[in-house]
DNA sequence: CTGTTAGCGCTTTCAA
DNA sequence: TTGAAAGCGCTAACAG
């Protein structure tokens, strides 16, 4: 009785969106007829696939990708970002060129952005597992990387961007944060400065404790000790990173330079020097919009954040890849053969950084 | 023959995820009781469901949430939000006010970035709607927008930011575009200036017209012609709207202010005035960080993005909502009552905006 | 070339 | 309190 089957479908789906079968009814031919006609598969008969063309049109059907993810058992065409601030350019842009990569691959980007909330970061990838995200691309906020360790060993492909994965494997991407720093810090003290202070991110986090160390490392390399009063972490927003430049510039033997570890210290720190008036060489991390129009002459070290991203994609693009291909071991085959494909090993890809001068 | 399918089942699926039947299956129970179990229906008995939680933990068990939006019918849990250029700081804080609201319904963010990609942004919302986001927030780039109309025709709810709907209803939140430029072009105006130029987005993006009919009107307030030749249209990046600025100040008579319809254009006009020297003032719309920092005089027109996108996100929620509510009524019940409950009416809410003065 | 059967992982309904 | 059956929308695998 499948006439009776259909009127019910009919009543009880009003406003629903149309699905295979309303589509094959229509045409009355099988659903799976309609299906291989809205797959292109070219063993339909011309006739055939026209009426079913007309019926899909005619319906606006849009095929269920959820559905058709689930049946294939296949990902679900989604990885997952996971950010702790969209607004700071740096995160913009490495989302940008995440996107753009994963994109031609027909993939989307889910972006979640934590805010620095370490419970939400762990919540969040728990969702992207659950989501059953093809693979999770991450800038963790903290030093606790166990939720993301999860995912990996849960199979989900997992890159790392701007930190290195602690505690399992998984590829990341870098930035030379040692070497830009210590390279900048250097090119202060080349002009005769022997009181350059910091102004960091919160040591937690690893860009930041490695920029610290290029810095002291440039200072050790100048013969000159490292003065902890000198040293203020955990500025994450240029408000605080005022304030705390304020205070160096107010010690009794203030820094004559200082450098900072990121673009929210730099642009805090640039404010700071602005407002007392002081001639203080600035230096820092990261490159960003309208550094060249501030009046004062300012090094940075620049790296190209798309493209960190981009490559983040492509790592993250291969691993997925790697994953379809290596499941797809037909059940009785010769398996024993090569056993379940080596995986690739865990890669490590470090951004160059350069200096940039900008004049006053 | 339950037995056999059972160990198919183990040695097909090595290395997947285990599945509510494999922690059923550890368990000894049948999958119901494990699905009642994970959801805490607590129609269970304390001991089963312990047995079941460790089976779940031992297994590291994640519910599928597709399979499960699958079944429910519902949504999938995620909106779609399209917007053309990410490491624009507009739509990136606009992005954290959408994801910072719905995240509070427990949705989450896909983003779509089209890059001024008309056919892009056609793919992108098709694709969003087959993946059956449970609704659509978008800045569109063009002036069509037959794409959204469909989509909502669709039933998926649709969101447009800073745009109104062209030829379909939908809610909406926009700038006071209009309004803004026409008090910030007469702020010029006060000063004495008489030539003041346009600098503006392409024709087709609809706040760049509104802000060039303020413009048009202050000037007209204020009793001047408007002079075509100091109208540019069409620059979208900082570099070009530099050479479009220079190209203003070249002119015999050059304007003596520039009135710049959005931060990438007032970023570089900014460049263009400070390259030539000349002491042109400049106003524009949007407010951008270190714009206090340029060393010139500046009138901005401020708004608030992050609460643009909060609204955005709030009105999205609330459709989603009343589509939850709408469709709860159960099969054969007193429907007749009240129909399928009037939707709301489609709202539009407009932000205001307020001058701001940076100093040099 | 087309249709039938079965099932992806989950949950609603109904029966035990 | 628990389980069996059915099915969300779709498609591989096999008929015919």
């Amino acid at each position: 009785m499948p006439e009776r089957r259909d009127s019910i479908r009919r009543d009880s789906r009003a406003g629903q969106p149309p699905t295979l079968r309303d589509v094959a009814e229509r045409a009355e031919v099988s659903a799976m007829t309609a299906s291989r006609v809205l797959r292109d598969d070219p063993r339909v008969l011309p006739a055939t696939r026209d009426r079913v063309r007309a019926a899909a049109a005619a319906l606006g059907y849009r095929p269920n990708v959820v559905a058709r993810s689930l049946r294939l058992g296949r990902g679900t065409g989604l990885v997952g970002l996971v950010v702790t601030n969209l607004a700071n350019p740096f995160y913009s842009r490495l989302a940008l060129g995440v996107d753009s990569v994963v994109a031609a691959d027909g993939l989307k980007t889910v972006i979640g952005n934590t805010g620095q909330d370490l419970d939400g970061e762990r919540d969040l990838v728990a969702d992207l597992v659950a989501r059953r995200v093809d693979g999770i691309i991450a800038v963790p906020a903290g030093s606790d990387q166990r939720h993301l360790a999860a995912a990996a060993s849960e199979g989900v492909p997992v890159v790392l961007a701007s930190r290195p994965p602690d505690g399992f494997d998984a590829d990341c991407v870098l930035v030379d944060d040692f070497g830009g720093a210590r390279d900048a810090t250097a090119r202060l003290l080349s002009r005769g400065h022997r009181r350059v202070g910091f102004l960091g991110s919160p040591p937690a986090v690893y860009t930041g404790t490695e920029r610290l160390r290029g810095y002291t490392a440039a200072l050790a390399d100048a013969g000159l000790p490292a003065d902890t009063r000198l040293v203020s972490q955990g500025q994450t927003e240029p408000a605080e990173a005022e304030r705390a430049a304020a205070r160096l510039l107010a010690l009794p033997d203030p820094p004559t330079a200082l450098f900072c570890s990121n673009n929210r210290n730099t642009i805090g720190a640039f404010r700071a020097i602005r407002a007392t008036g002081t001639d203080t060489a600035l230096a820092g991390f990261d490159d960003f919009e309208l550094a060249d129009a501030l009046g004062l002459p300012l090094t940075l070290v620049a790296y190209d954040s798309d493209e960190l991203g981009r490559t983040a994609g492509r790592l993250l693009v291969e691993r997925i890849r790697e994953r379809r291909g290596g499941c797809a071991a037909p059940a009785g085959g010769e398996k024993a053969d090569d056993g379940p494909v080596a995986p690739m090993p865990p890669r490590r890809v470090v951004a160059p950084t350069g200096l940039v001068e900008y004049g006053p």
